[in-house]
DNA sequence: TCTTTTTGACACAGTGGTGTCCCATTATGA
DNA sequence: TCATAATGGGACACCACTGTGTCAAAAAGA
């Protein structure tokens, strides 16, 4: 605060951001990479990095507040109670792989430190699918014996499926979305 | 070898199978946990670990070939090529959740290093599976128009998922197997 | 231009996991 | 009972990562 506007703030916000992009594309892959191959994927010394963040810790928590952000922007974007739930949920889909690392960052690691100290509380997401699924068993159009978490989970779980195979070029990216979302409305059975 | 036979053979076999087995469950749980966590866990002392697998390296393909050579084993059992593919489908479902802990020490992480250096070599499973996912498909009870290959890592990741729900206690242990099926068969939709 | 901020390179000590060795103790089988 | 095999614990050096600090150079704004 040099004054009483924000005025070198954007240098600052502009590395901040691109940090946290850079851990969350890194620590997708792996969740115990060093901070040095952050810094690198940064493109910023390690001594910035740790300016910004001093310890590991705070950067994992702020790079998964981060993350949560970015994907309540998509699911703004995605208007989940609008709609029929089939057609929400379709939304859904594609707006999760179109922030593809935050995703698999936030949610990615079976063994979730973050996620276990500060859970839902500023994390409306499992609510709001939840509530989805639920929608969508009483419009008749989702299977009503499922357990709604479990088609959530489900849900995040082919996203991921999905997001993996494109970065292994084994699918396009665009191919993504509409594979996943077919996969969930009718299974791996015929159309018969 | 003492004698001719295997005579203290039976001690040996004994230490390393619980070492393996403590591995598995260990490292499918974190796969950067340290060795004296796999010692512990295996009842033995980590002098001991280090005696029957030098490095931490060693440890992990000895316990990745383990793991494959259990899932051969449940997967010989449900006898993949007998019967219809819905069937064997199902066989095959039951039989990964069987051994849950070796299928997600095998094929857990994303960035597996094992599975980078001696790939499908040692590994028939992708085989028989795509094969399986084939055969389905000209009986026409698979969709024609779905990568066989991303139907095994759908089934892959619906036993993952399930197996993790299961863990935490959000999911009975003998309700995996039909959950996934059903999920499997018919997605998340309404029957009608 | 001049001042202030921001940065990167380097050095440093602390830490936790690793791999090795040795020795006393225990278990196994003859 | 006795010899041998197997084990556990401790000590040790090693290494990668971490977190801190310093300092000169570069960048940004007045």
């Amino acid at each position: 605060m040099t004054s009483t506007e924000n005025p070198r703030a954007g240098v600052r916000a502009r590395t901040r951001g691109a940090i946290l992009r850079a851990a969350a594309t890194v620590l997708a892959h792996d969740r115990n990479a060093p901070l040095s191959a952050v810094a690198e994927a940064a493109e910023v010394g390690r001594s910035t990095l740790h300016r910004y963040f001093p310890d590991r810790e705070v950067l994992l928590a702020a790079t998964y507040q981060e993350a949560l952000s970015e994907i309540g922007r998509v699911m703004d974007e995605a208007e989940v109670e609008k709609g029929s739930a089939l057609e929400a949920m379709r939304r859904v889909v594609a707006a999760h792989v179109e922030v593809g690392d935050w995703v698999v960052f936030a949610f990615g690691d079976t063994a979730n430190e973050v996620f276990d100290d500060a859970p839902a509380a500023t994390d409306p997401e499992p609510d709001l699918l939840t509530n989805l699924v639920r929608r969508g068993q009483e419009e008749g159009v989702f299977d009503p014996e499922a357990d709604p978490a479990w088609v959530v989970q489900v849900l995040w779980a082919l996203v991921f499926t999905g997001l993996e195979r494109a970065e292994r070029g084994q699918m396009p990216r665009h191919a993504v979305a509409p594979t996943v979302v077919r996969t969930l409305e009718r299974g791996i059975c015929a159309p018969g």
